[in-house]
DNA sequence: ACTCGACCTG
DNA sequence: CAGGTCGAGT
């Protein structure tokens, strides 16, 4: 196998997708578990080439809990692709470490399913699954509650972080796990759906499975083409040796898996094809309307190409024509930097690529930190970048676009949208870096490379902006997103474009019931401006909170808290100056390396990422000033001795920046 | 050091 | 109810 990061990277990329699949209809269920119960260092092994000396291998506890590490589909699909024969048998245990076969070994003794399971593999080419037409029967309900447990699984990864990536602290990292565990155990319950997913949702129970499975199959389709575009676009050029029978062992695999999959679905889902039909139909309608806005001419074409001799295909031939237009692009991009002499590859890097991923700070994967923080070094920049988002520039229109094919995915169907989104998220992933050089940079081994383990896992990560998009009308097609791309010059434009793009259509799209520590930073950047906002001026600058009366108080509260600690200061600085023998009041100007400002920054500017006005500064002396005279003067024997400072300093106030009132943008930017 | 609840005042 | 102060908790 050809020792190129990038075709390895695809390799687990792909691998990862077709391995959801897997996982999802049950079959490799056992080795999963196995390999998350028994492995403690999961990138420890390596089939091919042996042990790994001087991986990193950070345990990575999101990684551990749905998938094993990329490496080990890796491992996987350069087993596919050494496999000279399509028909050769394949050992399932050939996946595990030594010691997990023995553990197989003895597992498989007493756990029946398992070692049924594992020999039915056995006689099967590559992965194909089971010839047996037991398979569906005995383990349909098995599998349905796999699939819907892993697609759940899969849906509510909102945080899911990889580690040294976005530099988060590790204390950050195991409370958004902490944060992520109890959501996985409140979601077990099944819950109702909230009022923008009532439109398509559908009577019974039954219809939603049927869906589901419908839209599993439709998956492996997709998946099908994607690999089958993958495969030729990488095999050839790098000249495997195998590389024709390896390409026709993953098709044949596929098909079987599509095959064998299909018609369980198939079978599972005609008892109830009057309302799936229904359902599909109104689906279907939506479809169009969706598609209609910003179509490129070639998408036009496909899509009256394919206008329905069958909503089935025709869906399907949607979700193909995207995906595999991600991936040839994809492919492409990174041949033409791998193998920029190759022949026949069309420049598609300039054209959009359908990058469906929220930009908004921390959500950014490759470039994400980067750019948050790029935003925010000074003040100065800062306004500028957001002036870019209130002025609507040339090429964003504000959309109101209404996603529907978005909103559709959600009504009971998981599974697809669990797949769209972590498709789009991997190739998403997938343009990004390769926008962002990431694999430029070969790995010193396969799975020990922290690009190569990282890169297919921040799809899961991206899932929560999605998601969080999904609940709101506006949100933006693929394609649309992608057009963004195509007139951005560099990735740095394109990701605040893209936040741009985030604040323009979900205006509305962060509306909380609770303050976060997101706000309270805020605020605290506030306070710079104003000592004593009003209520009125507080819901004018948090209008992404929903206001009420608590949530009032509580911001009251804040400044209240904040006035505190700054007119605590004020004394004691003041108190130090007189002892430091000051006698003129007009020798207190507190510049910005004074230590009373060096406290007051710390305190309401944590991480210094802000740059503090200088109107605050002229305020704070004023208020130093004040204070030093009071106390020189004896003033403070009187108990409210302090009221007619604060009287003073309340007049103080300066308008906010407009900038405080774009919520998301400002607070993903403080918080990164 | 920082936050926040309890309490007081106007 | 807003604003301020105090003191406990982390």
């Amino acid at each position: 196998m050809s020792h190129d990061p990038e075709l390895y990277s695809y390799c687990n990329l792909i691998t990862q997708i077709v391995f959801t699949i897997l996982l999802g209809s049950g079959i490799f269920k056992e080795e999963k578990d196995m390999y998350r119960n028994n492995v403690s260092d999961p990138y420890n092994y390596n089939p091919i080439s042996g042990p790994v000396d001087g991986q990193k291998g950070e345990p990575c506890i999101e990684r551990d809990n749905f998938f094993p590490p990329a490496s080990y589909y890796a491992s996987v699909i350069s087993h596919l692709l050494s496999q000279p024969e399509a028909s050769r048998e394949l050992d399932p245990t050939f996946l595990l470490p030594s010691s997990q076969k023995k553990e197989l070994l003895f597992q498989s003794g007493r756990n029946s399913t398992f070692s049924k399971e594992a020999s039915t593999l056995r006689q099967l080419p590559l992965y194909g699954v089971s010839n047996s037409s037991q398979f569906c029967n005995e383990h349909l309900q098995a599998k349905r509650a796999r699939v819907e447990n892993i697609i759940q699984g899969m849906s509510i990864m909102p945080n899911s972080v990889v580690p040294g990536t976005f530099g988060e602290s590790d204390e950050h990292h195991i409370e958004k796990e902490k944060n992520y565990r109890e959501n996985k155990r409140k979601q077990k319950v099944p819950h109702q759906q909230s009022p923008h997913e009532t439109p398509l949702a559908r009577p019974g129970r039954s219809s939603i499975q049927a869906d589901e499975y419908l839209q599993l199959k439709k998956q492996l389709h997709v998946l099908h083409h994607q690999l089958k575009q993958l495969g030729k676009k990488f095999l050839q050029p790098c000249e495997f040796s195998d590389s024709s029978q390896s390409q026709g062992s993953m098709e044949k695999t596929i098909y079987l898996l599509q095959e064998k999959l299909g018609q369980c679905l198939d079978d599972s889902t005609q008892a109830i094809v009057s309302d799936h039909d229904q359902h599909q139909s109104r689906l279907w309608r939506i479809i169009p309307k969706m598609e209609g806005t910003k179509l490129s001419e070639k998408e036009a074409e496909m899509m009256d190409s394919s206008i329905p001799t069958s909503e089935d295909s025709t869906l399907s031939e949607i979700l193909k024509h995207e995906l595999i237009q991600v991936v040839t692009q994809a492919v492409d991009s990174v041949l033409k930097k791998v193998l920029p002499n190759s022949p026949g590859l069309p420049s598609q890097l300039c054209n959009a690529p359908p990058v469906t991923v929220s930009s908004t700070g921390k959500e950014f994967s490759c470039a994400g930190e980067k750019i948050s923080r790029r935003w925010l070094p000074k003040f100065s920049s800062y306004k500028g970048a957001t002036s870019r988002i209130t002025e609507n520039p040339p090429g964003f229109p504000s959309y109101p676009i209404s996603s529907k094919m978005e909103r559709k995915s959600q009504v009971n169907c998981p599974l697809i949208m669990t797949s769209e989104v972590q498709g789009n998220g991997i190739l998403s992933q997938m343009l990004l870096c390769s926008q962002n050089g990431h694999w430029g940079s070969p790995p010193p081994r396969m799975g020990s490379s922290p690009e190569s383990l990282e890169v297919p896992w921040q799809p899961i990560k991206l899932k929560s902006s999605v998601m969080r998009h999904q609940r709101y009308p506006g949100s933006l097609k693929s394609t649309e997103i992608g057009s963004l791309a195509s007139l951005a010059a560099s990735k740095e434009e394109f990701s605040e474009m893209c936040a741009a793009v985030d604040e323009i259509a979900f205006p509305s799209a962060h509306i909380q019931e609770a303050l976060t520590p997101g706000h309270l930073r805020k605020a605290k950047l506030m306070f710079f401006f104003t000592r004593y906002p009003t209520s009125s001026l507080l819901k004018a600058y948090f209008l992404d909170v929903q206001f009420t009366r608590c949530i009032t108080s509580q911001l009251i509260k804040w400044f209240s808290n904040f006035r505190e600690f700054y007119y605590i200061q004020m004394e004691k600085f003041a108190r130090q100056a007189l002892l430091d023998g000051v006698t003129d009041p007009d020798d207190l100007v507190i510049s910005r390396d004074s230590e009373l400002f060096r406290t007051l920054n710390t305190h309401y500017n944590k991480g210094n990422d802000f740059e503090v006005p200088d109107g605050f500064l002229h305020v704070a002396s004023l208020t130093l000033q004040e204070f030093f005279g009071a106390i020189k003067g004896g003033k403070d024997l009187d108990p409210s001795w302090k009221k007619p400072i604060y009287k003073i300093i309340s007049k103080l106030d300066s308008k906010i920046p407009d900038t405080f009132k774009s919520s998301s943008c400002l607070q993903e930017a403080i918080q990164a």
